[in-house]
DNA sequence: CGTCAACATAGACGCATGTCGAAATCAGAG
DNA sequence: CTCTGATTTCGACATGCGTCTATGTTGACG
């Protein structure tokens, strides 16, 4: 699908959910939800997967590009971009022989502002 | 066997590292402990914590406040905490009777930040 | 059509993790 | 010192997850 040429993403919306972290409790659905996605973070492999991912040329990679790095079989990659993908983290298209996956900026963004501290209750070397 | 033992970073540091996840592939090293940190943030109760500490007036919280509004036995929202403690995303402190605890800033700002989508790399130039 | 290469799926195995109840520790009040 | 309430630690159990090998599927090409 539209994985054509400039469209760096269409809004893919991920807006998850939710107001900074520390603004006020999650609930639980929203939990349940983000919890996913950290825990499709939540593993060395994926986590290089990802940014190698995101760091290739064009913002894309085959998935033969992707096993040469790591000391896992490809069967194993092959399962992690599986939960990557599922946690909506990255999208994925087969383009004949190959199969490329790039990532999605509105989740990492999504996740990103999830986390974010506001005020800093303690002074920290920002703009001090 | 007080409280001084886990203590990878106490500080509000925490700025573990690495440039964006999407700017140059994450090393092993890197990678292997900000898996830690998301492996952390994996699972919706210790999400909730989280955003409870955080969101609790004055930034912290005795455990007496987090047990309240969960459904699994208290023994089990300790067992939470010190999974967080020891990833370094919350401090605590005995205080009296009450052990009290609050999100570590600078863990969070660093996971976002690592997180953060440039502003899309190429293609069309932000509007902001 | 047949074969090869790139990926994905299926099943199995072992280790890590979430959960509990019970027991231990710790701090304050009598 | 002892009692009591707050919190952590301790085993124990079930489930989940990462990894593997083996096999299936899909597309390219002769």
């Amino acid at each position: 699908m539209s994985k054509s040429e400039l469209v760096v993403l269409d809004q893919d919306e991920a807006a998850v959910c939710c107001s900074p972290l520390v603004r006020e409790p999650l609930g639980e659905t929203d939990a349940a939800e983000l919890a996913r996605m950290f825990k499709a973070l939540s593993d060395p492999v994926r986590l290089r997967l990802l940014s190698l991912i995101a760091s290739y040329e064009g913002g894309e990679a085959c998935v033969c590009d992707l096993t040469g790095p790591f000391d896992v079989s490809q069967p194993t990659i092959s399962h992690h971009l599986k939960v990557l993908r599922e946690a909506g983290l990255v999208g994925s298209e087969r383009r004949g022989t190959w199969v490329y996956y790039w990532v999605l900026p509105g989740a990492l963004a999504s996740l990103s502002a999830l986390l974010q501290a506001p005020g800093e209750p303690r002074a920290r070397a920002a703009a001090r």
